[in-house]
DNA sequence: TAGATTGTTAATCGATTAACAATC
DNA sequence: TAGATTGTTAATCGATTAACAATC
């Protein structure tokens, strides 16, 4: 590999598009010979980041349906409930969205924060599983205005075949593969119940999804090149539950 | 207050039934007498911890069904997809449950992980927005099943009042205060449009309810001691879809 | 005792925050 | 220039992990 100063590396990383950062390294090629490799790495954006970064992203379309053109990172911080600070770390990891001493102008920032998350492009998917649930998500708009468009549902219950959903209906999973080809699906929604949700997860992956939003209560172990986001409902009643009964033996610093 | 030794501290902790740290710090009360006073700290439980605690009480559920006596951190680690050391770890803050040599007798774990939780009680719920989601949730029976018991569903639509949903059926808002009193209702589910969220999080908290289930997509500010989950689904698809967008550039370690 | 597995410590890793220089 | 707000650094805070003593 060629050697490269600073400079030659970030403007690497800018044609690369990615968030990074790099380290020089030296080395002894010889006696008296030092030579300096530097190292571009990508940079890890944490789970928690991406979270806020959605929220932002509603709090600044509210912004702009109200035709406000201006916003800063302690307004934004404020509707987030979370720190000034965070917001620009969070911003800061992908680019420099803003003026100092002014803000960030809403629909310049509004587009961006869309860009990272992926929002400006359509993203067809799946879902396996048109029981209660699952037809309850197959009609929620919310996923519609985001991009996520529902293009196949299925299920191996002949019960809910042919049931409509809008303009598709749901399908036997014979059709599931064909369905994820031809539309080119890497998103899979699982919402079948938790003894068939690995089966069901494994069969997405071979047919080439590549990210899963799985609702039911079973934990799927699939590669790990593949997204997987459990999302059961009642892990969430269960972390309020805990919350609720541990701050009943809350107890301030006590001093004895 | 009085002064206690480390072990008396020690004690009170136990006694109190919640996990702790001490700390001692000595004081000068006089020129040549210093004081050690301990105190008591509630400890801190990582909301990761409660998540995976969660996940683990159901593969706990699970082995308990497949008659299974006798399980380590090991199984449970694999079942979740962490490691040994962060199982044994997330366990220990709560106390020792297993036998050194032998690993964990299921039944008597799943108790255990099951009455941290807050499992082993009944938790009424009312929900609020009766629409396409709601109402899928007010059927859900996975919410029944771990104790989360749905005593009344709201509206301020006239059109659902009156749908039934097994036992309970559709009521106006008007009766939302009344059924949080007799029902001693703690936990509210949120699944009313963005511009109402705000609305009927304060009127929930207002009514008596200390913990609330946001699947609106708009973040509610409420005061700090009410416990508030977001659970936007599109919030979970917006970060599958950035990760997959992110994977596309991604990169490893770029030797230049 | 040998093998196994827990509970716990210290080291490591990673995320958040306070503070401030840079900039408008 | 004075006031405001960003972008970035270093310090702090917190969570995870490797390793091992304790124990069956």
């Amino acid at each position: 590999m060629n050697k490269l100063n600073q400079r030659e590396v970030q403007n690497l990383g800018f044609l690369l598009n990615f968030p990074f950062h790099w380290t020089g390294m030296q080395r002894r090629t010889s006696k008296r010979v030092w030579e300096t490799r530097y190292v571009v790495k990508k940079m890890r954006i944490p789970e928690a980041t991406v979270m806020r970064l959605a929220v932002y992203s509603r709090l600044l379309e509210n912004l702009q349906k109200r035709d406000i053109v201006t916003t800063s990172s302690g307004d934004i911080a404020e509707g987030a409930g979370v720190s000034p600070a965070q917001v620009r770390k969070d911003l800061a990891y992908f680019g420099e969205f803003g003026t100092r001493g002014v803000g960030y102008n809403v629909e310049e920032l509004c587009g961006h924060v869309r860009r990272i998350l992926g929002l400006n492009q359509k993203w067809p998917s799946v879902l396996v599983g048109a029981g209660k649930l699952g037809s309850a998500l197959a009609l929620y708009e919310g996923f519609n205005i985001r991009g996520f468009h529902i293009v196949g549902v299925f299920d191996v219950d002949p019960n809910p075949i042919g049931n409509r959903f809008g303009s598709i209906k749901v399908l036997p999973m014979e059709h599931l593969e064909r369905v994820i080809k031809k539309e080119n699906v890497r998103i899979g929604i699982i919402t079948v119940p938790a003894v068939a949700a690995q089966e069901v997860g494994e069969r997405l992956v071979k047919a080439g999804v590549k990210a899963i939003l799985n609702f039911s209560p079973h934990v799927i172990n699939l590669p790990a090149d593949i997204i997987v986001r459990n999302v059961d409902f009642s892990l969430h009643l269960e972390v309020l539950a805990f919350n609720l009964t541990f701050e009943l033996t809350e107890c301030e610093d006590v001093g004895v």
